[in-house]
DNA sequence: CATGAATGAGAGTTCATTCAT
DNA sequence: TATGAATGAACTCTCATTCAT
């Protein structure tokens, strides 16, 4: 009946407290999964009373949406400053993008069980599928445009990319879950390099 | 207290009774995801009382699993038989990648919403979790035997095919959820075709 | 998102049960108030469980709005089968109308705090205001019939009853709630007969 | 624990805050309802904070309190000025009660939803009751009083007023909130005045 | 074997009231 | 004095599971 406030925090000690509630309500919902998390947990873990996260978020809901803007380029993708501060050519190309998985790496590793339990909620909830879908998106164009800038500019960048972005999840998804144990992980890695190089000098096809 | 007993159905309507739980039960859970799903929805579907759920099923979670294993070869991964039947060599092979491709995506297509909703259990849910990686594995293990029966053995086969099926669902994905607008999936097609030809040919390179 | 069953009671048992959770609901209701009576209380005085109230009702307003069609008849207006059945001329219509009031004063008597509880959610919940729209143009309609079956007709005769059971509407209120206790009641009901008689029989004026 | 201490303002200012609360306070009230209404939509409406509201006020019940104190007397009952400085005789009695009830609609009209909102309340709540008890008292003596100034005594004259002031406050609800569309409001005006008349004049019988 | 009514713990959410600033 | 952030008990409603029939 009565309109639901959502309350805009300007104090400091208020920022911190919305800024809690978002980092520990959205770390145990991709450690325990959102409906295995329940609102009392989140206020507790963090440090707060049930009422005061409804005022800084209209519903559970929310508060996993403000963590997947808040965290997502930090858990998903790694900071690709080295890239745009690297210069690429096709004497470091090989290195470039070992480099580029291995930070990939590093971020899945740091982000834990994030990427898996939020990718799923794609399917059944059209807010995280439409984030998602514009985060690859963006990933997407921010690479084509750093190639082009490269001078690695070809057909179908835009398709090429996004292949490549799938190897590159992939191979993470593997090394970071440790799913396979009989797979060897640096041979992976060797092979989906070479197939990168492949797919982004056409030419010496 | 007492361990709920679980029967194993023997006569015919029993066991029929049984299939109509997982079956119905399944798609639900496919459809609308786990916790959309209540148990009275499923019995309801069966055509069963609620009551008798609990006689074929530890509980709902149960009713899942039972689901995964039924339908999982029909649902996540094409049949191969008619690689399993088609005679691959170098002069096929693109015919023969395309073909595969084409059949991932139908079967994509077929199951329409479930694979996304069950991978999106695989975090939260140990016995999925392993449940998609013995699919993985046995998937793997398949495609290995076929190519080395064809003579397309070579170093690191495992990896090479696991890079491969990676490639495959990836490109599924694409296809089947339209997500990328702006992306052309023949010229998509087109190049993961030839990576992966790229990758079974490695002395070409 | 699951659409919610309401079960319609088949077996004997179970429409006692939601006879039960109507006619303690109601109670509690009257007795303290929409607002100051919840689910909890309802079920433990109808000897349920919580659950089995959503079984039965979509909410809690249900219960309300059901109560008020079990026991609107017996509670708002007295049986007005004495007058069905009792010729009305001249020369008992005093009398007639004395023992109308006696029975609405009675029946209030016995309802005792729902009317006035009832009535209050007139403004504020369209569903109870409609109802007892509803049950005051039925109860016009009745008493229009009665009179003109015994010659009582005159111009305006729905104008005229509806000032009757204005008067005897408050008539009631005052001897039921004993409100004002500087007032003779029986001088007020004397008051309000002659007036009734007079609203009836027009041309005597 | 400790008792809370009611601040009595005796600023300017102060006294213009408690005013404003109860002034937006008891609108709100009137206008959704005592338990749709929250003590941050008051504040608000206010225009001060919700901690000041418990510096002048018990609590949100006080506010409905002194809100109907302070505004009772214009929302329930029109100005009875007129009629203390009119001069009421047989002749002009028509007049002066089809004026006094014009009044009663228009300040019906006026408040509008107030009246019905409130009234709703004095089953579950003691002091609000008291306070149209005492309301009705009042009115009935001042009544009683104009009457027996203008010669208009007679037995029983508490009693009569009451029921008059019954019909009137009746034909009021009528002609405010149109509940019956069938009923001609301009006819039913005419036989309650005719009644009060009746009422007023009892040695005309 | 089968039913579906019944349970009750637990979920998300609200809001009168308090209290640190 | 005044603020509005914070509290937490209480509410309505859901649903996996049990059990009387």
């Amino acid at each position: 009946m009565s309109e639901n406030i959502i309350r805009e925090p300007i104090q400091k000690r208020s920022i911190e407290k919305k800024e809690k509630i978002i980092k520990y309500g959205f770390d145990l919902i991709c450690e325990k999964g959102y409906y295995n998390t329940n609102t009392a947990e989140i206020a507790k873990a963090a440090g707060v009373s049930t009422g005061i996260v409804y005022s800084y978020f209209n519903d559970k809901h929310d508060i996993l949406l403000e963590g997947l803007k808040r965290y997502s380029d930090g858990i998903f993708y790694p900071s690709i400053d080295f890239i745009n501060y690297t210069e690429i050519n096709k004497d470091n190309l090989d290195e470039v993008i070992r480099k580029t998985i291995s930070q990939f790496v590093e971020n899945h590793k740091l982000s834990q069980s994030a990427h898996e339990e939020l990718t799923s909620m794609t399917h059944s909830d059209k807010d995280v599928a439409d984030f998602f879908h514009d985060e690859e998106v963006k990933m997407t164009n921010v690479i084509v445009k750093l190639l082009q800038k490269n001078n690695f500019d070809s057909d179908d960048l835009n398709e090429r990319v996004h292949v490549i972005i799938g190897l590159i999840d992939n191979i993470c998804h593997e090394v970071v879950y440790h799913k396979h144990t009989n797979l060897d992980y640096d041979v992976m890695t060797d092979i989906v390099v070479k197939e990168i190089i492949n797919i982004l000098l056409p030419t010496k096809k």
